[in-house]
RNA sequence: GGGGGAAUGUCCCGAGCGGCAAAGGGGGCGGACUGUAAAUCCGCUGGCUACGCCUUCGCAGGUUCGAGUCCUGCUUCCCCCA
């Protein structure tokens, strides 16, 4: 979309070149503030789960990037705007959150930004804000009288979010209606307080940003931006973060570090070179070297993608262990001690603990009618070896060396059960 | 306000003469082949103390030996008329 455009700012130069970049309002006016290091941005995020998860984290490394190279980046938390919920990419509305679940949710989310970006007073530091803030104190008709009349209906239909809904005759409330002229509001009232004059956020958000921008200039606003991202999917087009066990969130205590790297490591070979530019820091030559690497070698590109983007968010120790772990287990068929555990008492496993429960205790299948199924499917292991007899108990006997017992799901879920 | 239509396996779409655990897809999971990839092929895709038992077709009743299927009322959604 903007590959003619030669930015000579060092944040555009490398949002371009990593791919980071899908619609700008005006390239050679955000590219002219980054280069005079008056860029303020902020990025909103909605509260709707107690972590975000890996959907977002393109707009996040957008903003650790604004800060490397001299911008200032500014998460929003949608402690407001989550309480009426944002209709776009939506196709049918969901329920709303009680209070008390957006705080918590909120708290959740907050945690991630420390990992990626420096908070503090100085000139590029971060801070955190939240439109709960302005939105809560909110009087009805004063926001009619000042804000409202700036917005027209007949605009706000046509945009995308809208349109859908009314297409397909799918339900769009008006408390959903209000959502794009509060997310506008913040924009202008960040202006106000902070100084902020970009907004960032994923492709859907475009028509909110742009709305934003444009209530700004009729409120008499300096010029505002706007920047989005690509939606990111995978080669084979599934949407990025979701597997069918789950989202692939950002917090450890909602998915441990070990699945996160797997995640990352399971790449496919089309993805390897896109994912190390948007989701790792590496030189751009080197990323050329790994995302050229034919055949199996890609392997190792794929590795250090685990490694880099695990590093980036568990820290370097947690992807070493990672990484660690997945060897033993892959590379060495040896038992990695560190793989997930989960533990019963001496007592209940000297009782005798049937094979299906025992799948289904370690979290590795829903139900025992799912075991029963896996074992007739051969998907079930012990200590790597098929189960056969869906009636057998773990005995003392299969306890390996280090006390435990590895339960596998096909080749590649591990869980490890420990009598203590 | 009047008339017509729709709701199905809690992932989605979607068939369903009164005998149905309910066709067919998609998606997902597992197996084979590989490189922890993709593509391809095969199997599985309500629950359980399991040759049997239990719970499912918007909700609540009714008819029937038996109801997703017929009748009544209700809820929600869509379409046409006013």
């Amino acid at each position: 979309m903007s590959n003619d455009f030669r930015p000579k700012s060092d944040f555009l130069v490398t949002l371009q070149e990593r791919g980071y970049i899908h619609q700008c309002s005006d390239l050679a006016g955000v590219d002219e503030k980054a280069k005079a290091g008056e860029l303020v941005a902020y990025i909103g995020f909605d509260c709707t789960a107690p972590s975000l998860h890996i959907g977002s984290l393109v707009q996040i490394m957008m903003m650790r990037w604004l800060q490397k190279t001299g911008g200032k980046p500014v998460p929003l938390m949608g402690g407001g705007t989550t309480q009426v919920g944002d209709p776009s990419g939506k196709d049918e509305s969901r329920k709303l959150l009680s209070l008390d679940q957006i705080g918590a949710n909120k708290e959740g989310i907050k945690q991630v930004f420390a990992k990626f970006l420096t908070f503090g007073e100085g000139k590029t530091d971060a801070f955190m804000t939240d439109n709960a803030e302005w939105l809560g104190a909110l009087k009805y008709i004063d926001f009619l009288r000042e804000v409202g009349r700036h917005f027209s209906v007949n605009r706000m239909m046509a945009m995308d979010s809208v349109k859908m809904r009314l297409e397909r005759d799918q339900e769009l409330s008006f408390i959903e209606f209000n959502y794009m002229c509060l997310q506008a509001y913040d924009f202008v009232e960040l202006n106000r307080r902070h100084g902020i004059n970009l907004q960032m956020g994923g492709s859907d958000q475009w028509g909110n940003i742009i709305t934003g921008m444009d209530l700004g200039r009729r409120m008499g606003r300096p010029q505002l931006y706007a920047l989005t991202s690509p939606l990111l999917t995978t080669a084979s087009g599934a949407k990025m973060g979701k597997t069918a066990s789950g989202a692939i969130w950002l917090n450890a205590d909602m998915l441990p570090v070990y699945d996160y790297w797997q995640y990352w490591r399971n790449t496919e070979d089309a993805d390897v070179g896109r994912f190390l530019r948007l989701f790792t820091e590496l030189p751009m030559d080197e990323i050329r070297r790994l995302e050229n690497l034919g055949g199996a070698e890609i392997n190792e590109a794929k590795k250090i993608l685990a490694n880099e983007a695990t590093a980036m968010l568990h820290g370097r120790e947690g992807a070493e262990a990672a990484a660690d772990t997945a060897r033993k287990t892959f590379e060495e068929g040896v038992l990695a001690s560190s793989l997930p555990t989960i533990e019963v008492t001496q007592a209940e496993y000297a009782a005798g603990i049937g094979m299906l429960t025992a799948f289904v205790k370690a979290g590795l299948v829903p139900s025992t009618g799912e075991a029963r199924r896996q074992i007739k499917g051969g998907g079930l292991r012990v200590n790597d070896v098929a189960v056969s007899d869906e009636r057998a108990l773990l005995a003392a006997s299969d306890l390996t060396a280090e006390g435990v017992v590895k339960l596998s799901l096909g080749k590649k879920k591990h869980i490890l059960l420990k009598p203590v």
